[in-house]
DNA sequence: CTAATTGCTACAGTCACTGTAGGTTCAAGG
DNA sequence: CCTTGAACCTACAGTGACTGTAGCAATTAG
């Protein structure tokens, strides 16, 4: 008999709440796991590294579907390794725009806070910098 | 008279949707603004420039509760420009820590894909990583 | 005058969970 | 054996910030 676990130590291990491990199972990335008599489930190694696998992907920002085609290529272990790289690389691409967009953000903030004097509202930047595109470093989005 | 403008022109100059107007209203940050005889929604450029003040600070990535407060600084110029500051200094430092976090996701998904060489599944690095979390550049999060 | 566009309300759906209510099961201590 | 308390169960509502849809009514251009 391997060591079969309750769904709050399956949570604890893989760094999530019990609620959401139900809800993986319910959208069906996670198989339905045995359960004791008295209907509570189970979870073997297999399905341990399974969840963990996707809490993995989702920690790294893969979305529920990406992470739903990369299960079901690692199921199939005869498939080419191709798509598992496209959607790796896609998910870096996002994760660089990301990053790209955050960039501009911050400036812009810095750049709206240093400008703030710190007298009242009426000559507040952060107050008219928000109100008037114009005096964006950057121009529109 | 004053240029009183109907909401698909309100939404294409602030750069949303007509339903994200409607939206703010719903959830009290625009006012109601004037109708037509006909129950349509008109526009005071009063109204535009707070929607778009709306709008920027959104782009900002201002959490709508933010811009709450924001809103009701702006409406009061007496007031100190501390709690403005306040809110967009928080802003920034969000800005901040996404910026470190999806720079150490960065890290790791390149790591990822340049360790997979092509082959089949049975061997790609990226079905490998996500699934062990040993192989973490940083550890765990 | 008519057709196309734009607007209206009300509501459901998105994503990935998270929280709650009201109950049942399990493991440990007495 | 019994009880207590933690962990578990289902089912459903709520989150944030919209977005989409259905089924109409009003407006505008030709």
């Amino acid at each position: 008999m391997t060591e079969l676990v309750p769904i709050g130590l399956a949570a604890k291990a893989a760094g999530c709440k019990v609620q959401t491990v139900r809800y993986y199972e319910q959208i069906g990335i996670l198989p339905e796991p045995v359960r004791t008599q008295g209907n509570q489930r189970l979870y073997s190694e297999t399905d341990l590294q399974r969840l963990t696998f996707i809490r993995h992907a989702r920690e790294l920002g893969f979305p529920l579907p990406a992470i739903r085609d990369l299960l079901s290529l690692a199921d199939d272990p005869k498939q080419s390794c191709e798509a598992a790289d496209a959607i790796a690389h896609e998910q870096l691409e996002q994760v660089v725009r990301r990053i790209t967009h955050l960039q501009a953000l911050k400036q812009e903030l810095e750049h709206m806070i240093t400008r703030c004097s710190g007298g009242s509202i009426a000559d507040c930047r952060v107050i008219e910098v928000l109100g008037d595109h114009s005096e964006c470093i950057s121009g529109r989005h």
